[in-house]
DNA sequence: GAAATCAAAATGTCAGACAATTAAACTCCG
DNA sequence: CGGAGTTTAATTGTCTGACATTTTGATTTC
């Protein structure tokens, strides 16, 4: 592992770039020891600052761990999916944020990526997704119930959904979709009509999963869309309106 | 910002959080500055290094960017879908490789979410998009291209369908699954007879798309998606014969 | 032989210094 | 008065050296 000396990159984003490659091209494998900070620091011929600086960049995207002590050090570390999925949220969210992702753009992606998932999870859902599908339908006909926590529950419904297509990287996938999406559909006021709609075609779309009929799930979810996007729409008009 | 003295995780991993957290909820907008190391240190109340290493960790979420000089400091970055793409990319890699995913799985998600793009490609693709895939499909009958070069061309021609559906969001969560699975597809050895399958395949898919008719884009996929499937299996097959 | 102690190795943190870079303020001359 | 060059100040980038803390393993002692 060597850098450029030519380069006028910062050399902590060097020497992260080195290790990162290292353990990307597979030089490196899961719970490997790298050399200690004052060995790196020879190695690469810059200071003990500098190589914490490189160790911080990596720590930060869950590339290694540290560990004190004697037998401490810094590990090359398994990538979870659970860090995987809230780095993924994350980041989308930031996307959403600051790039100004109208709500029709995101609604449209995460309602196509779900209608990717229903065959598979009408095929294969366990009876605990089933379950937690038909739980979070009945949280969100409670009334009383806030805006927040209807959405909250419309994100475990889908999440749900989403599992049951037993596939880990679609779940993966789809996690930064929907729960990205949260901050804006959170701006939605639901009324007591629209919840009734919406608890109506989650419901269609759980029959349908349980019946293993893929068909009428994509239809449930293709009329979601569409409401999903009215309601959107309606909710930016008044703001607009508030605002103007 | 404040961190908790309690609290026994890194210092600078405390600060980084604290630091983000502020952007994330709005309290600092894009291009915003940040107080300079030294008066981060001071509100922190730790030293110079501490605060450094916690500004690295954030630099390497592409959540700040520093510039040096008398006007220079740490100025909240505007997340771009390109830094967001290369950095979804690598995790999904990792993911990939260090959680073992099989190859079906990995296949399958792929091409689940692709058929999720393919009707609003099919509605929306510029000439550019169809330009792309009809030069891709091109490039991967020429006769002498390397394995490598097939599966690159493979990613571009399928990358153009995704970019055709006009939703950067749906470019966005793609490109994790169809560039992550690259390295699975580098294993597979492509003959002369499975070349010609999946050139006139994606001849089938460009036609399509250049039609407008979902429907036969996404019969296309499916024949696709078995295929490769297939292809699959035979190589992890032959692989398994090599070794045993 | 077991418990207590000590030494060693590693990361975590600090203080102070200097180098490099950049923009603004200033000076000087035409 | 104006512009070109110079100085200055602010800020990040890096280094050196030190000490604190944590953990393990060896050593000592009873």
């Amino acid at each position: 592992m060597k850098i450029d000396p030519k380069s006028k990159a910062d050399l902590s984003a060097q020497i992260a770039k080195s290790i990162r490659d290292a353990i990307i091209e597979g030089q490196m494998n899961v719970d490997d020891r790298l050399p200690s900070e004052a060995e790196l620091a020879d190695q690469f011929d810059v200071s003990r600052p500098t190589v914490r600086e490189a160790l911080k960049r990596l720590a930060a995207q869950n590339l290694i761990r540290t560990q004190r002590g004697a037998t401490g050090g810094a590990f090359v570390r398994r990538l979870s999916y659970q860090d995987a999925y809230a780095n993924h949220i994350t980041t989308s969210t930031l996307l959403l944020s600051m790039n100004a992702v109208d709500f029709e753009t995101a609604c449209e992606a995460r309602y196509a990526l779900e209608r990717a998932c229903a065959p598979l999870s009408a095929e294969r859902r366990t009876p605990d997704h089933l379950a937690t599908m038909r739980a979070e339908i009945h949280r969100q006909a409670q009334p009383g119930l806030s805006d927040e926590s209807f959405c909250d529950s419309d994100v475990a419904f889908h999440r749900a959904l989403v599992d049951g297509a037993g596939n880990p990287v679609l779940s993966y996938q789809l996690a930064g979709a929907v729960e990205a999406m949260q901050p804006l559909m959170n701006m939605i006021t639901f009324t007591a009509r629209n919840r009734e709609v919406i608890v109506g075609l989650h419901t269609c779309i759980a029959d349908a999963i349980e019946a293993g009929t893929a068909q009428a799930a994509d239809q449930a979810l293709a009329e979601l869309t569409a409401y999903t996007l009215k309601l959107g729409d309606q909710a930016m008009a008044e703001r607009a309106a508030k605002s103007g």
